[in-house]
DNA sequence: TATGAATGAGGCTTCATTCAT
DNA sequence: AATGAATGAAGCCTCATTCAT
């Protein structure tokens, strides 16, 4: 396989980018290949050319969204080293949301949501999107049990979890509701939950 | 206007079954009218003789869901009246994931997740079943503070919130997942959060 | 065949008028039997009691319009008897369309407009009442021409015909133009040529 | 964006050939997408490539017509030059009418009969073509008249006004009548009144 | 790499009618 | 006389994809 010509990644990167909008807006089943081409300003070859279906569309996004991850490169999923960080990493995924109105909740929950038994794949590309978050999470608690800044008996993995379920939840929540409160005051209950493990 | 006859009314509610099924296994997005019509087993034409339009089936759905609340017919929304009882409710959500083998999520954050700036009156109908759940589960704290079971400094209202986002965000989690390992632990921490309260 | 009691036939009397608004509004085809029910504040059962399909509304509808000439209940078809009564019976047309703010042209032209090969039954009805029409106006052209006060050589059949053809042309164009300038100017000519025939 | 392809304007040309003739032969009310796709033997999918909806292809079709008229493809409306020409004008609506066996009116007066308020677009395109006839018809009079061949109070406009709508009343009347004689009287009367102002 | 023509299934809704009460 | 439940075809349009250039 030849390397993508630039300017081929650039119209296929436009798409993605049109795709990963739309999908965060309405969710995947409300999101046509002629909306995404429209959005995209490019032609129906073109869309073929880059993703085999709508499905390969899917996961090629959320590939992207992973790999943006991976690099550092998406601003809500820095590196947590410390527990400003954590904070931070809460009141990111609020500005977010805060950012379109609180009219759309989190793209990775959003596009979950509408995951059925028939898209395995796209499961598994969340899954892993939702691993690497866990992954980072628990890091860095694992690392605050090592410095001797966390219970003995606290779970970093199950903090981890909780920490993804609680922004997931709040974020559900905010869009349901399009008021950022209840976001706020569960994000605060969520930290507050964690700073007990501290003891 | 004459009630509708015992007939009809058997028939909408067939169409109301089938549509809430569907929806919670695949979004609304990705539900026709003709899929629910093929499994309430009833023709084009009753369809639309009893719902103006997809989105008014959607929105009659739910208001079917808020009474079914409110006449407590529902396994997972009973009144509150213990811990045992907050317990039982977050429990009862797991095993309505459970039930189906964590392919879905909540009946209702699914639709939620679904819904976009066009369609109000979805959004609306899903703030007041959220609106009662969390009445229910703030009337319960209120009445523990009362009785001087809850810290003074909780915040009752913020208390329940933080219960519906914590079991939205966990059934989502599980959903994605396919396994009810997260579900049950951010529902522990969830819990032992509560717990802290009682101090 | 038994009389109709006097509540069915002020049902169907109401149908009758709720048909025949709606046809002139937007033609025939245009318009549905629910249309019809709704406007009419009636049941489904109701329409096909009193009419036993949409075609044998059209008919029924154009049969009243008949009954309503000949009986000098139409504000547009009185007996014409003198040349003030051919301007009046010009205008009267032209009053018509104003009331209706230049939406809409000649009732029966409307429905005469979406006639097709099938629908022989409501063709034979149009051709009754532009008949009656003609009979009306030429009738006057034949008394004046005894009174010789039209010329020996004018045809009077062929001068109703004219009128009737210059108005419907006319209502149409001003229908289409959205005004009633080339109407009136339309009418002042085919008044001035029956003006020239009494020479 | 390139011009359309050469095969794909053929298509288009099909679809907007099938839709005149069955607008004219029915009306655009009567007349249904998938009628239009079968008669011009094409896809659902192209009918919405080549036309928004249906409310486009109605546009597209008038403005087709008017292109055809300025281009002086019509057979209908070629340039008028002399009295001749006027005659041969109304003989030309006529012959058209005759073709289709007296069943069919004329196809402007047709379409916009069925026009009502909510289709502005289709309303102004067909003023539009009743501008142009109107010009070319007016063009004449004015012409003449400078010539010293018309009455110097002869109303160009007006004339050209009563000739469209005499013509329009006269097709209207010969297909409900399904008959040409009232069709050749009226367009006798017509022109009798046009020649008066000659005098 | 790029464009847009072509296809046919399906999505949402209305139509015209009949039937049971 | 009246109501509204039921039916299935059809109407208008979008979807997801493939093909030809």
């Amino acid at each position: 396989m030849r390397a993508r010509s630039e300017k081929g990644e650039k119209t296929r990167q436009r798409i993605l980018r049109a795709a990963g909008d739309l999908f965060h807006a309405q969710g995947v089943a409300a999101t046509s290949p002629d909306q995404v081409i429209e959005a995209s300003e490019t032609g129906k070859g073109q869309f073929y050319h880059y993703f085999k279906s709508k499905e390969g569309l899917v996961h090629a996004v959320l590939q992207n969204y992973l790999e943006e991850i991976h690099a550092g490169r998406n601003p809500a999923h820095f590196e947590i080293r410390s527990w400003k960080d954590i904070e931070r990493w809460f009141l990111a995924h609020l500005e977010l949301q805060k950012s379109f109105g609180m009219t759309r909740g989190c793209p990775f929950g959003t596009i979950g949501n509408g995951v059925t038994e028939k898209d395995e794949l796209a499961r598994q590309d969340l899954n892993l999107i939702f691993e690497t978050m866990k992954g980072n999470l628990a890091g860095f608690f694992i690392r605050e049990k090592a410095l001797g800044r966390l219970a003995k008996d606290a779970d970093a993995d199950q903090l981890a979890d909780f920490c993804i379920a609680a922004v997931q939840g709040a974020m559900l929540m905010g869009k349901i509701k399009r008021s950022s409160r209840t976001v706020e005051t569960t994000i605060r209950a969520a930290l507050a939950h964690l700073k007990q493990q501290t003891g």
